[in-house]
DNA sequence: CAATTCCTGTTAATAGTTTAACAGGGCAAA
DNA sequence: TTTGCCCTGTTAAACTATTAACAGGAATTG
């Protein structure tokens, strides 16, 4: 990859594009194919054609007219590019249906990104094994996230207990958070911070669905030329 | 509420941001607050107050001078767009750790959506109840999902079932669709489709998190005066 | 009762993202 | 070889979303 390229000022969205993109494409390479059209991806994303060309031209990668982009190849420039070169480690903050979802989701797949560590306060889970991940006390976790080098936390515990466990993941040194509780956190400024909450989807999809006629094109219609 | 007022053409983020301010204000409401300013609202979420303004205008509610809006009011307000005047009733597929950790989440809330039933086709699972939600045969989902009036579902089983299960789902007559699992699916035009990888925000979390400085500035800074 | 402050509501400008349009090249069939 | 087709890559235009700028009104202060 040339060193001079920096990837700093890729499109919020092109950035989600691409770690989708690697995903369906390591399906396909799994499926024995080697190669693969635009209006492929474009279909299994439910985006146009022409955008995924487009984000391919902003990440810099040729495909080969008439035969299309090289999977394999393409997958190695997006983890270059989305990649850590060091790996991220993760923690998973509440040992509950939705952290032990997460975790299980998570483990036998390859990426850059380990989920290292669980945590919680029950002391009948601090201890156990989960898929291979330990449960660690949350008194414990300073010196977890420093031993462990963990980057990023996600807070999976009661929505009443967000801000206190929010507060400690910063103070131990955690540079991101994904909060999948319905309280909203507030985090320093030089901490990147996601949140995401079951119920706006919900309700979105709702909201579409009653309006029978004036549903917006969905992505996936959209797609359909 | 006007009845010539249509809310179908609000923005798609608007939607979204009408049921977080919602679930903010219900928040609000229950420490006993009875009118919050536009800039609070937008503290709690991360966003500009000026963007509150905005989508509130949208809606057309008017706040009150030096006193802001009133919580109770906008509530019902919002209700009035986003919630459907009889309520909608969804079903989750697949009864594991996500599908569990889906039905604790909303059971117990309020909600003119409502989940009605679980499927699954572990013998061990049908049958029982979870939250006050009865577990199902898929083999049953049609007839379930005409007698229960069923028009969105969720779906939460292993990747490797997903496409099965959606066309199920689409031939069960069902609107819409969110689809938790990494595997994406097609489906008819009128179908309003929702797809969410936790791997996707989590990458892109990690993304950010890589770069040190340039860093772009994240919903919660730009929120900053 | 001015002047000040603090808030709302709206329009205009900017930024971000998607889509349209098209140039160009290789392969295939005629 | 020529014609037609199917693909990529890119620029320009359109669209969507956010932010800046400001007008204006009520409470507050001196
Ligand atoms: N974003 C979503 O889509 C979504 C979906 C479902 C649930 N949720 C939310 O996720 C959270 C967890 O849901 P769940 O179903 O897994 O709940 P759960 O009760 O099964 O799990 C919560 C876990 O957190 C642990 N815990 C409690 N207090 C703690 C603390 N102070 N520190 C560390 N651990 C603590 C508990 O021991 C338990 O293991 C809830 O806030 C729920 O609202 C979000
Ligand atoms: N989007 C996310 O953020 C996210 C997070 C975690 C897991 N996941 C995905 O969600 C899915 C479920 O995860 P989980 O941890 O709950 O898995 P799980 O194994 O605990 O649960 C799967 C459930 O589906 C049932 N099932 C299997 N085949 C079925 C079929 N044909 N019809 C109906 N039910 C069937 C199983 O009996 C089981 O109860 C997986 O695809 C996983 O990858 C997504």
């Amino acid at each position: 990859m040339d060193p001079n390229k920096s990837f700093k000022h890729l499109p919020h969205k092109t950035i989600e594009r691409l770690s989708q993109y690697r995903r369906a494409l390591l399906i396909c390479l799994n499926n024995g194919k080697s190669h693969i059209f635009s209006h492929e991806i474009a279909q299994i994303q439910h985006i146009t054609s022409v955008q995924v060309r487009r984000d391919l031209m902003l990440i810099g990668y040729s495909g080969t007219l008439r035969k299309g982009y090289n999977i394999q190849e393409l997958i190695d420039l997006i983890g270059e590019i989305i990649d850590s070169n060091e790996g991220i480690n993760v923690a998973v903050v509440g040992m509950g249906n939705l952290g032990r979802a997460l975790i299980n989701y998570f483990s036998g797949k390859r990426h850059k990104l380990s989920i290292v560590a669980g945590f919680d306060t029950n002391p009948d889970k601090i201890g156990n094994y989960m898929n291979g991940v330990e449960c660690f006390s949350v008194e414990d976790m300073h010196k977890i996230v420093k031993e462990k080098d963990i980057t990023i936390g996600i807070i999976t515990v009661p929505a009443s207990q967000t801000t206190e466990i929010c507060d400690l993941l910063v103070e131990s040194g955690i540079k991101g958070i994904l909060n999948y509780t319905p309280k909203p956190v507030n985090v320093p400024d030089e901490i990147y911070l996601e949140e995401y909450d079951m119920i706006t989807t919900l309700e979105k999809v709702a909201f579409y669905v009653k309006l029978p006629d004036e549903a917006p094109e969905t992505k996936q219609s959209k797609a359909r030329p």
